[in-house]
RNA sequence: GGCGCGGUAGCCAAGUGGUAAGGCCGGGCUCUGCAAAAGCCCCAUGCGUCGGUUCAAUUCCGACCCGCGCCUCCA
């Protein structure tokens, strides 16, 4: 059974298979623009692409996986100049801190992450071609606009009426939409390239058309044309990105290449919520998987929670939801010890379990795969694992096999990962005193002072867990 | 106005033409000297509102009410 996908052009689920005579699937995927730090918001988008891509990889396909960044644009060169930094340094520094994220979230490394200006020459050349085609213009000032009439299609992704396309000069906030792209024919016509402008600095390059800088849209469709081809498998990306960048991307891309079906699948996932609000700067409500760190909570639980919701439907953060998955991860992984055991395997073999002779079973968890196959329904996979955790009865060695099997299968697919090692506390010594103290006092049967020693240590603000063979000290 | 998405228990969130997965919280029980942990059990006669189709609708159709997104550089 292949993986079932909603397609955003056709509007229909579709399956996701190897077209014809190749033999990799070619992914491309909208990357930040590294201006600022990657909040999560953008890593809903990032990690249910990686979920696709897992997803993938399990179901037997050999994905490339292109992920771009965007280090040059308005706000790099804005926020560069703001830094008294090179926009080289300015974005490195910010592309660093966006790949420790990528890192914290289980994130797989895309196979190619092309950067914008390191494609300018690509970038040009497209240009060029949509020039040469006549479907381009070049403005008085030397900038380049992308002429939207000469593509018949246009707006077939986000099913426009062309007849009203003119209109669209204004924004719904009624301001004109020409922003500094004066020179256009037309108000729908997009630039491809940005003449020199004094504000730029010394971010500019040189082009046919003089000296200048690269339009947004053409960057994926040059870089996206030089790491996967004319056409390939699937593009993806924030629901935001659908209308203008995708749309312009296929037009600037059939349009230079001549050939149609530049993306054969289209996937765009809905935006993340704050506590039901849209996640704002000014709202003061946008996170950071650093913020969320500081509060206690790790990244793996925030991979749980952005995955908590179907990519289609938005999803509603909020910091009980986060609060909600260190107990749900934690009932995983008390199940995964008990069937670990009765398998006779240990945890590292649950971290590597293609190498054992069950690696194609799917025990208990082959309805939670079907549902994550079928257009990627990340809760429903999630309700049907717990489900199968729910479940009471007997279990054989056999069927603890096939389930673990299964489950670490599953959990890869989706990227949560079990038994991340606790970072030792620090149990002060006067604090490990009164727990050794109470220990012994409990062991003498002295229950009295056992009582009082345990009220000291509450007073302390740390609780003592008893064991049968011993004692835990947590703070509380 | 155009193109979309959503409104399901305290919170989060799946799903289905035949009367609602799951997680968290909460409650009960078992087990423990105490406490906790753990295990077990319970927790929506109802799925925005009003009509319609149907033997049967939360699920299909229509209208309406809310919330959200995009409509030229926001994942």
């Amino acid at each position: 059974m292949p993986v079932i996908l909603h397609d955003t052009l056709s509007r229909e689920k579709r399956p996701l298979l190897l077209k014809p005579g190749r033999e990799v699937f070619g992914m491309y995927c909208c990357g930040p623009t590294v201006y600022g730090p990657a909040h999560i918001g953008n890593f809903r988008t990032f990690t249910l692409q990686d979920v696709l891509r897992r997803t993938l990889e399990v179901a037997g396909l050999k994905v490339k996986h292109v992920r771009n960044i965007t280090d040059v644009d308005d706000k790099t060169i804005r926020g560069a100049q703001a830094a008294g930094q090179t926009l080289g340094a300015f974005t490195q520094g910010w592309t660093d801190k966006f790949h420790a994220d990528c890192r914290a979230l289980g994130l797989l490394v895309p196979h190619v992450e092309p950067s914008a200006i390191e494609h300018i020459p690509q970038q040009v050349a497209m240009i060029q071609a949509l020039v040469d085609r006549g479907h381009a213009y070049v403005a008085k000032d030397g900038s380049v606009y992308f002429k939207v009439c000469s593509c018949a299609d246009y707006g077939k992704l986000t099913h426009l009426d062309r007849s009203k396309l003119e209109t669209q000069a204004k924004n719904s906030a009624g301001e004109a939409n020409d922003a500094d792209e004066y020179e256009r024919e037309s108000a729908s016509d997009f630039a491809l390239w940005k003449s020199r402008k004094p504000e730029d600095g010394a971010n500019f390059w040189p082009s046919p058309w003089g000296e200048g800088r690269p339009g947004w849209h053409i960057e994926c469709s040059a870089m996206s044309l030089a790491h996967l081809g004319a056409t390939f498998d699937l593009h993806g990306g924030g629901i935001d990105l659908c209308f203008p960048h995708h749309e312009n991307e296929i037009a600037q891309s059939e349009c230079a290449t001549g050939v149609k079906g530049y993306a054969a699948h289209w996937f765009h996932n809905a935006h993340l919520m704050v506590d039901g609000e849209k996640m704002s700067k000014s709202e003061g409500n946008l996170y950071t998987l650093l913020q969320l760190e500081a509060k206690g909570f790790t990244a793996n639980e925030l991979r749980y929670v952005l995955i908590g919701g179907h990519y289609r439907g938005p999803l509603n953060f909020t910091l009980a939801g986060m609060e909600a998955a260190r107990p749900a991860i934690a009932k995983l992984e008390r199940w995964a010890d008990r069937l670990l055991a009765l398998a006779g395997f240990s945890r590292a073999d649950f971290a590597a379990p293609s190498s054992h002779e069950v690696q194609t079973t799917w025990g208990r968890f082959a309805p939670a795969w079907d549902i994550l196959q079928e257009d990627l329904n990340t809760p429903g996979c999630l309700g049907q694992i717990f489900t199968v955790v729910g479940e009471n009865g007997e279990v054989s060695p056999h069927q603890a096999r096939e389930d673990v099997c299964g489950l670490a299968k599953i959990l890869h697919a989706l990227g949560i990962v079990l038994f991340v090692p606790k970072p030792e506390l620090g149990v002060p010594a006067a604090i490990a005193d009164l727990g050794a103290r109470r220990w012994a006092a409990k062991q003498a049967k002295d229950f009295a002072a056992a009582d009082r020693l345990r009220q000291e240590l509450t007073a302390a603000g740390w609780t003592m867990l008893d064991r049968k063979d011993g004692f835990d000290l947590r703070p509380l």
